[in-house]
DNA sequence: GCCTATGATGAAAGCGCTTTCATTTATAGC
DNA sequence: GCTATAAATGAAAGCGCTTTCATCATAGGC
């Protein structure tokens, strides 16, 4: 690979010169600009990366910790950032935190250590206070789905407790009233806020709220299969289960064929999230949207103004949820 | 941020030492090791990544190039390479090629400038050609899910071939002789392939081909749909239908509930790929498992091995399919 | 034509590490 | 105790770039 020195030789220029044609970053003399590039050309020069990084201070890349590579949800996620990234010839290291607090700590510095020139942290395990010590500690860095007030302009989110508030505020517009809900886990925040939406709703309509119809689930598959069982168990009585994510929604459903329960007819069923393999589902999944592509450029674009002084369209930090309407809700 | 230089000052040592205690390089008497370690800690010293890359000519980052970042199939494969990759301290560079010859050329350009020490390729639009040059120019890769006969060594597959055997045997195997077949892009080679593998069995079992029950689709959830369709329009007579992806069967499952029809009492469908929404579907898809995360893990040994000259497991090159049975297939 | 302001360019000093090669120190053999 | 050998360490030269600062060329103002 050629490097910089031989073609200032080619070129009969010094190294600062090329350097200045590469990078745009003082004004070079059109001759001297076309001798430069044709020996670039000539000799297949690309520049190094590695010593640009060394040399300025800046390695152009972005390190992103998401929960899961895997799962419909990150997947969008990536692949928005990176296109945003790519771009302007920035690239992305991805890692995995799997929702543990000692792995997302440990990616974190791996990702730091890396020398990243930002982070787009997706974390849920790890606390406010190292967030917030991350911060004091000058790594620049902006937060996904999760607000921690000490440093909320770093902070992009959906609404999810308005997002819990429409899932049930749909079942009770069509006519409900018996609406059993599955829950995340409660110890996440997304969880206990879409449950707080859901409670809003129910007050708001004036339904007091039922302690049998709630399940706390896992986020996965199985959690809503469970629920379902639970319920048909205890023998509740219901007619809509709003689930707190799809792939519980989607477990219930299965679940509910099993018994087996005519879907919408005899239990309407909501999820959240809107992952992409919602509308494979019988009957297709009434959800609630998650802009998670929206979301994941608006935290590129935090990064291009924040950390690399680009002018850039204003930054929204919170985004709003919104129904989605198919085949597994009907009125009563 | 603490330099080297300064951990050897502190530790009253040269340079040279500290670099050998980090990489563990040379031997290092135990008492100096423990006054470099204490300095270290001291400083909470972290070594430059960028740094010992230019140096030592080594970025430790691998290039991953896929065709998507979302959808069910490439997540997995990620998630696997990155956890395969960061247990030993290498990190992981992601690109998109969007199955355009043109961007996967461009993505392959980017990482390679990124100095990438090793690159795996998932692409299908580039040409074989194109690869054989690649690999001569000196570039360190590995293909995934495509066979390239000069360059053999360097790829790990699935048997697509067999793998579509496999489908249409289970089908003739439960009964069916009418089996509509619903293949990918003829152009790409994995569709080739596994329609190559559906005539093998129709053949074996000695039913000629019926070219009116042949669909060419897109890959999509869309193809499926038309696919049905088509059929249905053409008023061709079949007990059973052989998808060359979940994708596609998934919306043929879908389009057969708005005939509606029943499945799989009306209609067998069997899938390709077993991507995780795969049992979301309902019936439950059976389908020809796609061991995805088994050939990420495999290219990341290939990559250590043949890169960074570790001792691994033995690598393998070529993965086999297997039917993973659910409920959409059903003896006639 | 001379002076100044400005635009172009080059020399050279890093950036923080690795690695070679020479030197010093410890170990063993007798 | 002395030499031959091995083990441990240090000095210094890069790795390929960016960036500051000084210098040189050019053009306009009078």
């Amino acid at each position: 690979m050629a490097t910089i020195y031989e073609v200032s030789r080619l070129a009969g220029v010094s190294l600062a010169t090329v350097s200045r044609v590469i990078n745009n970053t003082a004004p070079v003399r059109e001759a001297t600009r076309v001798k430069v590039e044709a020996a670039m050309n000539e000799l297949g020069y690309r520049p190094n990366s590695v010593a640009q990084s060394l040399a300025s201070n800046r390695s152009n890349s972005i390190g992103i910790l998401v929960s899961e590579l895997s799962g419909p949800f990150y997947g969008e996620l990536l692949s928005r950032i990176e296109a945003e990234f790519r771009a302007v010839g920035k690239h992305v290291i991805i890692a995995a935190g799997h929702s543990d607090a000692e792995m997302e700590r440990e990616s974190i510095e791996f990702l730091r250590s890396r020398n990243c020139d930002a982070l787009i942290l997706h974390v849920e395990s790890v606390s406010d206070n190292y967030l917030r010590g991350l911060a004091d500690g000058g790594c620049a860095f902006v937060l996904i789905n999760r607000y921690v007030r000490a440093i909320a302009e770093r902070c992009i989110t959906l609404d999810n407790r308005h997002g819990g508030y429409l899932a049930t505020r749909h079942m009770l517009q069509l006519g409900h009233r018996e609406i059993a809900y599955v829950s995340g886990p409660m110890w996440k925040n997304d969880a206990k806020e879409r449950y707080a939406g859901h409670l809003e709703a129910l007050a708001e309509f004036g339904v007091s709220e039922n302690k049998a119809l709630f399940f706390e689930g896992d986020f996965q598959e199985t959690g809503g299969v469970r629920a379902l069982q639970h319920f048909l168990a205890a023998d509740a009585s219901f007619s809509a289960l709003v689930c707190a994510n799809d792939e519980m929604a989607s477990g219930a459903i299965t679940a509910a064929h099993d018994i087996p329960l005519e879907l919408p007819d005899q239990l309407s069923v909501i999820g959240f999230d809107n992952v992409n393999f919602s509308h494979y589902t019988y009957p297709k999944l009434t959800t609630i949207d998650y802009p998670i592509a929206e979301i994941g450029q608006m935290a590129a674009r935090w990064v291009l103004k924040n950390v690399y002084s680009q002018t850039t369209t204003e930054l929204k930090a919170i985004f709003e949820p919104r129904v989605i309407e198919r085949d597994s809700t009907q009125k009563i």
